[in-house]
Order: C-alpha cells, then sequence, then structure tokens
DNA sequence: AAAAAATTCAATCATTTGATTAAATAGTTT
DNA sequence: AAACTATTTAATCAAATGATTGAATTTTTT
C-alpha cells in the first residue's frame, strides 16, 4: 500500500483531500477534474471522497464557496469601509489584492469561469445582496469627483479592478507572447501594487475637473484633439 | 458579413456542425462540451461530427485557432501597424477590440481558460513568434514617454488591454452584483470606447513627463498639477 | 482485552461519453 | 435507369467516470 504519512490527527485525511480537491478544481475546473485525480493528488483512494464528502460536486461546491469568498469578500470588505477615505481604499484594494493574487494566482479565472458555467448558483451563494446601497467607495468617488453620473464611479471601478485581476487571467498568454519568466511576472505585479493607485488617482483627478465642467471650474486641464 | 450559411451547398451540414460546435465549445469549454451536445445544438446526428471531423478533439482544434486569430490577431494587426501614429493605435484597438467583444462576448473567458488548460499546445499554434522585437506600439510608446525602462510601455499596454478585455470575462459577475441587465451592460462597453482611450491617453501624458526628467523631451505634452 | 465505532481500501456497478459500424437514403455520373 | 459516390442515421462498442459495497484495518470506548 503506497500510505503516504499519516500521523495526524482523525481529521487530518478529509482535510488532506480537501485541500488537495482544491488544488485539482482551481487548475483544472470542476467539468476536467475527476474523482480519480482528486484521490491521487491527496494519496487517499477513491472511495475517500465519497465517504468523507457526498459526492463531487458537494465537495466542489464547498470549495467554490470558499474561493468565492475569498475573491469577493477581500474586495467588499475594503470597498465598503466607513472609515477609511477613498485614496486610502485604492491604495488598500491594489496592495492587499494583489498580494492575494500573487498567493492565488489561478484565482480569478477559476472564479470567472464557474460562475459563466452556472451563475444562478452562486449568485445565491454570494448573499443575495437585494442592493441596499452601491459600496462605500462609489459613493465617496461620486462625492469627490463631483460626478452625479453614477455610471461614471463605476467605469473607474471598473478599472481599478481590471487593472489589478487582469494581468492574473492572462499571464499564460503574457508569458508566452513576451518570454517572461514567472519570477518576472510577479515582480512586475509587484511593481502594480504602486503604479495602479497612482494611475486611478490620476483619473480621478481628471474626473473631477470634467466632472464639474457645467458648473464653474478652473480648468487648467487643457483640451484634447 | 460573417455569412453563417453558404445556402444550401454540399458543406452546408460540415459548415453547420462547426457554427454549432463553435457555440457550445464557446459557451462550456472543451471538458464540459459533449459531442453529443454539438450533435443536438446542429441539429444533426452524432456521427457526423466524427464523419466530417475526426474526433472531438480535432473539431475543437480547429475552432480554437480560428477563435485564437480573432482574439489575438485583431490586436496584433494594429498594435504592429507602422502607419498609424500611437494616439491613434490606442484609439483604433479599444473601439475596434470592443466592437469584436460586444459581437463575440463569450470569447476572452474561452480562450483564457483553454490557453491555460495547455499552454503549451496553442504557444505553437500561434506562430511562435521567436520575437523579433517588441510590437509597433510599444516602441512608439517608449519613444514618445522618453521613458528607456520596457517594463514600463509594457505596464501601459496591459492597462490598455485589462480596461478592454476584462469587463467582457467579469460580464456575469459585474452583472449580478449590480443588476445590470446585457442591454446596459453592452451601453456601458460601447461608452468605454472613448473613455479608454482618454484615460490611457492621460497616462502617457503622466509617464511622458516623468520618464522625460533625465533627457530631452521632444514634442508638446502638457503640464499638470 | 473485548466490543463498538470510525476509517480505509480493493473490487465492482451503472451511467456517461467518444467513437465506430453497417445499413439506408440522397445525389451524381454513365 | 443502373452504377457509383457522398451523406446520414440507428444501433452498438469500449473506455472513462462517479458512485457504492462489503470486507479489512485502525481507533475509541467499555
Amino acid at each position: 500500500m503506497a500510505g503516504p504519512e499519516k500521523s495526524e490527527s482523525k481529521e487530518s485525511t478529509e482535510a488532506k483531500i480537501k485541500e488537495a480537491a482544491r488544488r485539482v478544481f482551481t487548475e483544472k475546473g470542476y467539468a476536467a477534474t475527476r474523482t480519480r485525480d482528486i484521490a491521487e493528488a491527496s494519496g487517499y483512494n477513491l472511495a475517500l471522497i465519497n465517504y468523507y464528502f457526498r459526492s463531487k460536486e458537494k465537495l466542489f461546491d464547498l470549495i467554490m464557496l470558499e474561493e468565492l469568498q475569498l475573491f469577493i469578500h477581500s474586495i467588499a470588505q475594503i470597498a465598503d469601509n466607513r472609515e477609511t477615505s477613498l485614496i486610502e481604499k485604492v491604495e488598500l484594494l491594489a496592495s492587499h489584492y494583489i498580494e492575494m493574487l500573487i498567493a492565488n494566482p489561478g484565482l480569478p479565472l477559476f472564479i470567472m469561469n464557474e460562475i459563466n458555467r452556472d451563475p444562478g448558483k452562486f449568485v445565491a451563494k454570494l448573499g443575495v445582496d437585494k442592493r441596499k446601497s452601491p459600496p462605500h467607495i462609489v459613493i465617496q468617488w461620486q462625492a469627490y469627483t463631483g460626478d452625479t453620473n453614477p455610471a461614471n464611479a463605476m467605469h473607474l471601478f471598473i478599472n481599478l479592478i481590471s487593472m489589478t485581476v487582469f494581468p492574473f487571467i492572462a499571464a499564460p498568454l503574457l508569458r508566452n507572447r513576451t518570454g517572461m519568466s514567472t519570477t518576472q511576472f510577479f515582480a512586475l505585479m509587484e511593481e502594480r501594487k504602486k503604479l495602479i493607485p497612482m494611475w486611478v488617482k490620476q483619473m480621478i483627478e481628471e474626473s473631477a475637473q470634467q466632472g464639474s465642467t457645467t458648473a464653474n471650474k478652473p480648468s487648467r486641464k487643457k483640451e484634447r484633439k
């Protein structure tokens, strides 16, 4: 028997299977993952995954929920904090989120993919969020720029998340086209912790100037052609 | 254009199956797609897909190659054009690419996902591109900003693509969190055709000022706060 | 230590799924 | 029309895969 290494506590096996499942699921997605892959990755017998978790799908849902939490909550946490300023939020979002993504590079693609596979399912899981009010960061954003059109705050928020998350989704393609190594890629992402807040601040400044063009405003910015 | 039907010539069936396969594959991905799904979507018998294309994988590779071309080539085409200015490139990239993405909203997630599933495979398919030189847009970028560090041009290019493509990848999540309809989402993306070039220009200007502190700066640029 | 409960595994089942086959049908050529 | 080729289908196969079973082993309780 290929006994890996026991000597852990009694729930060790269950935890190990779950951890192995997390690795395999996040790497290959639900459909491409076979229960046998999980068994092999965990070092335990196939039947164990059905013994501890009732089925492949139950196990997946468990993991998906946790990963979703990690992906969504860490944004919402910061974006909704009433104690921090707008600029602080932007800086925290970029640095904390990139930190988390460097630790879990495959997370965004996994999440986007599985949400796309069955949107309704995880909508429900996420605390249905019958929109009370927009996140605090959007309120602050609108107040700061003086732009009453909510779509514009939305655009800027989308930009922040896009610039932060997308590189991790496109990493394989990006690395291929540029010949970048994984290490180089991570270094580039590290740089963005400081760069992204800078870019976003520029956008906010610019937006603040334009958002108030209907009113009186010192236009010290140049016209574009 | 994009004539999906060639009237009723003899290759009609083959074309229809391929088109159905494209729909199913791009929606569900390779692993989650059953050949029976394709048969059903095309309205033909299961055996036909093996009659016209040798196997599920052959059919997939065929489609994947075309989608890759659509996704990559349309960028490269514009980014490498020696006739257009830097600003023109940015404007063309945003508008043409968003246009294409509105017509194929599922494309980015599909591409990223399948590249991630087997990076080596499609790397090869893409014309191995033993990097002669960086795309023309990057050259222009560096020249304009006077920034000799190639990583910085890379950052800005990443930002451009991120802001353009990511919203389409995150659309299901975004629509869920904001309660946006598909129509509203597309309208928001339409807006970005003009907004993204504006934001990118701001970044370039800013970068030009910072990057040129050590060198003499050629042309016009704007003063900032 | 004996009994009971929890854990683990090899073997097996039932269904799904990619692929093939052999026959039927439609289309073309002679 | 007969002969021939291309297209299409129903039926079936073989492998893969999620799940179960019953026995063996280990751990806990008495």
